[in-house]
DNA sequence: CACCCTAATACCTTTAAGGTATGAAGAACG
DNA sequence: CGTTCTTCATACCTTAAAGGTATTAGGGTG
């Protein structure tokens, strides 16, 4: 089977007539008789009955014409949604993203990657930062979103945006009362750090800051996620250090406060991480999404 | 497009190996990393990752490779279904049948054909003689079932079985009370006759054989067709001559009596018309049905 | 009966697919 | 750290098949 022939199967059968299908199709007469003879050979059926006036259709060959225009939809289908795919507009993309990533920037993105490649199909995983390193390397995700990431061979990074951290405090806490609190201060508040993952984490964040500030930080507890963190500062276990973004979250006895004072690098990246290999069209279609947002941020923070 | 790169990129796809799948395909491996990469310039999207290790399926890939199968099994469908309708075994057959044709031959017929031919759409349409002649020659039909027909030069005919004739007559009548009649005896009762269509017809038949018998028959009522005919017979009009088929309808008031003594043709035939020039398989599939059946039942009156 | 239309056949030309030999590049090995 | 093995890619030639030209065969129609 040949869609050449097919092709001028269609146009004879349109035609009802061998010249002028020949005609139409830029080729002499004879080359496309042989064609149609062929093609009734291959399929050993007769379709079409040759008359002094030209060609009529059997009712195989009636039948046959059908089946050829599904054929020649199907293959154009075929080609289109490839491309779409080749171009990164259809597909299917796996993102993981950590506990607290569900607040800020990252919804953001997505919502803006979504409205430009509304036939992507973007999956969300819920991983922390081993796993999502793991689940890239099996490509069972493509990208993730994380911090603090230490370089790696295989893994790119590109980076989101960079926050900076507040102090979530008790409402009953004297320092609750003050509209800014030095960094220094943190000394005296027992701290809830989160989350004990791999490291770099931002446990090790944490106290690197206190160390710069030139203190050991009063260590309450360590907990596993941010929303849990910030549970137990309502709870009255001490406070902690969450990236700004996080403070969306209100709950009944906790405050956010900016800090004052503070060493330089009182902030934390959002990045997102991906295979360096990844040649993904799907991908590239995302992370220019990303590098858009940040571009955008960032000129927004230099205006005022 | 060209359906021999489909297949080619069908194995490479399932091989992830351009050496392996060449020689699958029988053929060597640069003409197939050809053919490879000029369906990737032609979709213009890259299909594969080539690494030392073989050749890997994007994402675009992926999808395309769904996309063949699909086309492929459409091709496949395309062709049986094809080949099926030109082996008569597919496809729609109209056939006209007249009034009083639902009894008797005809549904035995049409059941043999839609058992041995299940896939074959066969749709009735209820026509007088010219009518079916018309419809046969507007294609609106393709075959026709019918009594008593006069050789046509574009109309060939197919004998199906020849019906001896029986009378119906009321029950009343004193001649209802014998058990077979002599032919003669119909000159003393008033007769229906039916159908008053195109000729030569049923009224002409019967009026030709009360002539071979020695008289002129005593016409009561012309009327449309069989079944009205009997009706007229139980309300006392007379009587009628009936192939012996239709006695299978019993109506209060109506028996059928065999006739002896009876001119040589005193029986019709019933044969189904078509298109001499028709070419059709599904028309020879039928009239194979056809012969078959008036075989097998020669063989059984040949019998007793 | 000649003519005109159709599709079919015979034979040659051109295009493109297939084959052989070789090259470039990355992984695996000592 | 280079050698070797693997992979796919390139160059060039051969072959098969599609296309073109000229002509024929066979129905209708004047």
């Amino acid at each position: 089977m040949d869609l050449r022939k097919l092709k001028y199967f269609k146009v004879v059968a349109d035609e009802k007539h061998i010249g002028r299908a020949a005609k139409i199709l830029h080729i002499s007469q004879p080359p496309l008789t042989r064609q149609i003879h062929q093609l009734e050979e291959e399929l050993e059926v007769k379709l079409f009955n040759r008359t002094p006036k030209g060609m009529e259709l059997t009712d195989a060959g009636i039948l046959f014409r059908e089946e050829v225009n599904n054929i020649f939809g199907l293959i154009e289908q075929a080609t289109e949604r490839t491309q779409k795919a080749g171009q990164g507009r259809l597909g299917r993309l796996d993102i993981a993203i950590f506990g607290s990533g569900i607040m800020g920037d990252i919804p953001r993105i997505l919502l803006a990657f979504k409205e430009r490649y509304p036939e992507v199909n973007v999956i969300l995983h819920t991983m922390g930062k081993g796993e999502q390193i793991n689940a890239l390397r099996q490509k069972r995700i493509s990208l993730g979103f994380n911090r603090l990431l230490a370089p790696l061979p295989d893994i790119d990074s590109e980076l989101v945006t960079i926050e900076e951290l507040v102090l979530a405090i008790n409402t009953n806490h004297p320092m609750a009362s003050m509209s800014e609190i030095p960094f220094a201060k943190i000394s005296d508040i027992p701290l809830i750090l989160f989350p004990s993952s791999n490291r770099p984490n931002f446990i090790d964040k944490t106290i690197r800051l206190c160390q710069l500030a030139g203190f050991t930080p009063n260590i309450s507890q360590e907990v596993g996620d941010a929303v849990t963190s910030i549970a137990l500062v309502a709870s009255g276990f001490g406070a902690c250090l969450i990236p700004k973004s996080a403070s969306v979250l209100t709950l009944p006895g906790v405050v956010y406060k900016s800090l004052i004072e503070a060493p330089d690098e009182t902030e934390v990246d959002l990045s997102c991480i991906f295979r360096k290999e990844d040649e993904s069209p799907l991908l590239k279609a995302f992370l220019n999404i990303v590098i858009e947002y940040r571009t955008a941020n960032e000129k927004l923070n230099r205006q005022p």
